[in-house]
DNA sequence: GTCTATATAAGGATAGAC
DNA sequence: GTCTATCCTTATATAGAC
């Protein structure tokens, strides 16, 4: 999760605020989230936190971006190949069948904060951006196979939701659910659902 | 939301204070709810609370339980009819295109409270069977749509599976992003998908 | 059953030394 | 930049009157 240039020009200081943050989210959720259990979690003590931090809100906003940037690096896929193999690797990538476990840190984490959407508009901005990146790569990739005309002239936009859809559904079931099947089972139905769906016959 | 009988044998006092608890999370999130908020949705003091419950998380607890029951009452469809029209009306009935303000203050909070079932047991367990509910329901129609013959000998897990995820993906998107486009989009789409993948030619 | 008043702890935030 | 000490507010919870 920390490899090397993590984040741009920030300081070792806040990459640690940072990464406390997420560990006490991971221990304490968001509602249990406060500056003195970030700074359980830090080798500092809380006064430290606010040298780079004006309020507890200025720091939950910048955390907010850092965790959606490492969720969409998280699920970021290389595409151009064949339409339909560019497809698999987007839901491997998506809903691999193990998590490493940063993996898992950052989706337990994003989809931990995702319920904060409902009441909090600056969230809901956040995770519409998820869901619309997540559309986009999926659009474009099923718009090229139908030009290269290796799909069927199916509704885009139609498709791409109900992909869209389905991925959250699995991710979000993966970490607020105790029921192992979906994902497994939702990788095999989903690919058998864009073969029937955009392949040519 | 309160019609007649909600709750078994409830006082009006009880009943008031979930209703209040409703208001508080609607208006403040699971995050920000406190006991004085929740006096503040209440023409009762803080510590009238304290009467019917011992602490927050007994109060919390007994909340969790009520808004779950209200929202599986919500998406509660009656089946035994055609399959595919028993299908079609379970997807109408969880995903409307409109919700009336009741529904959508029960998906608002329901939904607000899952994040937290990543780092909360009791939780999880709540929304594990919020999940197997669904599902049920689903594999009992798909189930008897193939005994009937009407159905083709499909995986009935892989395929309720399938759909609980995207119907969950879809509530979700509805509640925490922007993108209106979804619901309507994953309506038409999976019906698609039914009629494609389990009608006989 | 509900109220006011209050005990006690935790949380956000700042002052001032180093 | 980081620390300790402290201020003020909010929060959970209880005591005791009505």
């Amino acid at each position: 999760m920390s490899g090397p240039s993590t984040h741009e020009d920030w300081s070792d200081a806040q990459e640690e605020i940072m990464q406390a943050t997420y560990h006490a989210l991971l221990d304490h959720g968001y509602a249990g989230l406060s500056i003195s259990r970030i700074a359980d979690e830090l080798d500092k003590s809380k006064a430290s936190i606010y040298y780079h931090y004006d309020s507890k809100d200025d720091l939950l906003l910048t955390f907010l971006r850092y965790a959606v940037d490492q969720f969409l690096s998280s699920i970021d896929t290389e595409t151009g190949g064949d339409p339909y193999e560019d497809l698999e690797h987007v839901i491997e990538k998506v809903l691999p069948l193990r998590l490493d476990e940063d993996e898992d840190q950052i989706h337990s984490v994003v989809f931990g904060l995702r319920g904060q959407a409902v009441t909090d508009e600056t969230f809901r901005e956040q995770f519409t951006e998820i869901d619309d990146r997540l559309a986009e790569t999926l659009r474009t990739v099923i718009q090229r196979g139908i030009d290269d005309g290796r799909f069927r002239d199916v509704d885009v936009d139609r498709v791409t939701e109900h992909v869209v859809a389905t991925i959250n559904g699995a991710m979000y079931g993966r970490v607020t659910t105790d029921r192992s099947a979906t994902v497994p089972a939702v990788r095999v139905s989903l690919l058998s659902y864009l073969d029937a769906e955009l392949r040519r016959e």
